[in-house]
DNA sequence: GCTTTAAAAAGTAAAGT
DNA sequence: ACTTTACTTTAGAAAGC
C-alpha cells in the first residue's frame, strides 16, 4: 500500500515537473508569438490533456507545446502558420508537425479548418490598409470559396492574393513583394492565386499596368 | 547496403541476404529486376543458391475519380480523414477495409497506398467513390 | 522512433535562364 | 516570366542505431 502511494507520488511529481517546464516554454513561445492570453490558456488545457494521454512521453515538452499552441492559434481563428511558430522552437517544423498529428488522432483534438479570411486582418494591419480594403479581401476570398478555386490551396497564399487585388480596387496599392512578405508566401505564390482568381471570378482591377 | 538500377528499380541488398525492391510497377518487374541482381552477384563472385522468395508489401497506384471534390466538405463529413492545405494539398483518407491509405485531391485524382493486392487497390478505390459520391461532395463533369 | 529506397498526386519554394 | 529541381504527404519491408 506504502509501495502503491509512492508509485503515484513519483508519477504525479513527474507530471508536475514537466508541466512547470511545459508552462515556462509556453510563456517563451507565447511572448515571442505576441499570443493573447486566452490563446495560451486554451494551449495549455491541450498541452495538459496530451500529458494525461501520455503522448509526451519519447518527444520533447517543446515540440508538444509548439503543436498546442498551433491548435489552439487554430481553435481561436487567430491565424498563425506552423512554421511561423516551428520558428522559434528547437525541433524543426516536421516534428512539431508530428506532433500536431499526434493530437489530432489520440488525444481526440478538433481543430476546424483554417479559413483564409482569418489571415487578412493580421496582413491587412502590417500593410496600413483600410477597413474597406480589408472586406474588400474578405468577399473576395468568400466568392473564391463558392467558386470552388480554395480547395487544396495554401490560405495564406489565397489572403494574400485577395489583399493585393482588394487594395488594387481601392487605391491602396500594394506591391506583390510587399503583401508576399506580410503573409509569409512568396511572391510567385501570390502571383499564381492572383492570376486565378482574376481570371476565373471576372474580376475587373482599375487602370491596371499588366 | 547496396544500391542498383536497372528495369527502372532500386534495390537495397542487406546482408542477411534479403532484399528491399522498389520502383518496379509490376511484378513481372520485380522478378526480372531480382533475377538480374542475382546474376550481377554471382559475375562478382557472390554465390547464390536458393531461389529468390518474393513478396509484394506495398502498391502504390493513382486514379482519377473523374470529378472534382469538394474536399472541405469531404473532411467534415469523413470520419478517418485529415486536410491540413496549409501543410498538403490532399485529403487524406485511412480506410480500414482494403486496410489502405488514400491521398484524395480537389481534381478527382487518388493516390492509393499500403495494398499488398492489385484487387485491394481496385476495391478501395471503387469503395471512396461510392462514398464520395453518397456524401454528395462529387461534383460530376464533363 | 530514426535512417534508405520508389512512385503518384498538387501546391509551394528556390534557383537558374 | 518561365523552367527545372526539389520538398511536403501516404505505406511497407529490410537491419542497425
Amino acid at each position: 500500500r506504502l509501495r502503491k502511494w509512492q508509485v503515484r507520488a513519483r508519477a504525479q511529481s513527474s507530471m508536475e515537473r514537466n508541466l512547470a517546464q511545459a508552462v515556462i516554454e509556453l510563456e517563451r513561445l507565447g511572448a515571442q508569438l505576441g499570443l493573447p492570453k486566452a490563446v495560451l490558456d486554451r494551449a495549455l488545457d491541450i498541452y495538459k490533456s496530451a500529458l494525461d494521454s501520455n503522448l509526451v512521453r519519447g518527444r520533447s515538452i517543446e515540440s508538444v507545446m509548439a503543436a498546442a499552441v498551433y491548435a489552439a492559434c487554430r481553435e481561436m481563428r487567430l491565424p498563425r502558420t506552423l512554421d511561423e511558430i516551428a520558428l522559434y522552437t528547437r525541433a524543426g517544423r516536421k516534428d512539431v508537425a508530428r506532433c500536431y498529428r499526434l493530437l489530432l488522432r489520440e488525444a481526440s483534438l478538433k481543430v476546424p479548418l483554417p479559413n483564409a479570411a482569418d489571415f487578412v486582418p493580421r496582413i491587412g494591419s502590417l500593410l496600413r490598409l483600410s477597413g474597406a480594403t480589408i472586406k474588400r479581401a474578405m468577399e473576395i476570398i468568400d466568392q473564391a470559396r463558392n467558386a470552388g478555386l480554395t480547395a487544396g490551396k495554401d490560405p495564406a497564399g489565397l489572403a494574400a492574393a485577395a489583399i493585393y487585388i482588394a487594395a488594387l480596387q481601392n487605391g491602396e496599392m500594394r506591391t506583390q513583394k510587399e503583401v508576399a512578405r506580410a503573409a509569409k508566401v512568396t511572391e510567385v505564390t501570390v502571383r499564381n492565386r492572383y492570376k486565378e482568381l482574376v481570371k476565373k471570378l471576372d474580376i475587373k482591377l482599375p487602370v491596371s499596368k499588366k | 547496403m547496396l544500391r542498383l538500377t536497372r528495369p527502372k528499380t532500386a534495390t537495397l541488398i542487406f546482408s542477411s541476404g534479403k532484399m528491399v525492391c522498389t520502383g518496379a510497377k509490376s511484378e513481372a518487374e520485380v522478378q526480372k529486376a531480382v533475377k538480374s541482381i542475382i546474376k550481377l552477384l554471382k559475375a562478382h563472385g557472390i554465390d547464390i543458391k536458393n531461389e529468390p522468395v518474393i513478396e509484394v508489401q506495398n502498391i502504390v497506384a493513382s486514379a482519377n475519380l473523374k470529378a472534382s471534390v469538394d474536399l472541405e466538405r469531404a473532411a467534415f463529413l469523413l470520419e478517418n480523414s485529415m486536410y491540413e492545405p496549409e501543410q498538403f494539398p490532399g485529403l487524406i483518407y485511412r480506410m480500414q477495409d482494403p486496410k489502405v491509405v488514400l491521398l484524395i485531391f480537389s481534381s478527382g485524382k487518388v493516390v492509393c497506398t499500403g495494398a499488398k493486392k492489385e484487387e485491394e487497390v481496385k476495391r478501395a478505390v471503387e469503395k471512396i467513390y461510392n462514398i464520395l459520391k453518397e456524401q454528395g461532395v462529387l461534383v460530376e463533369e464533363e
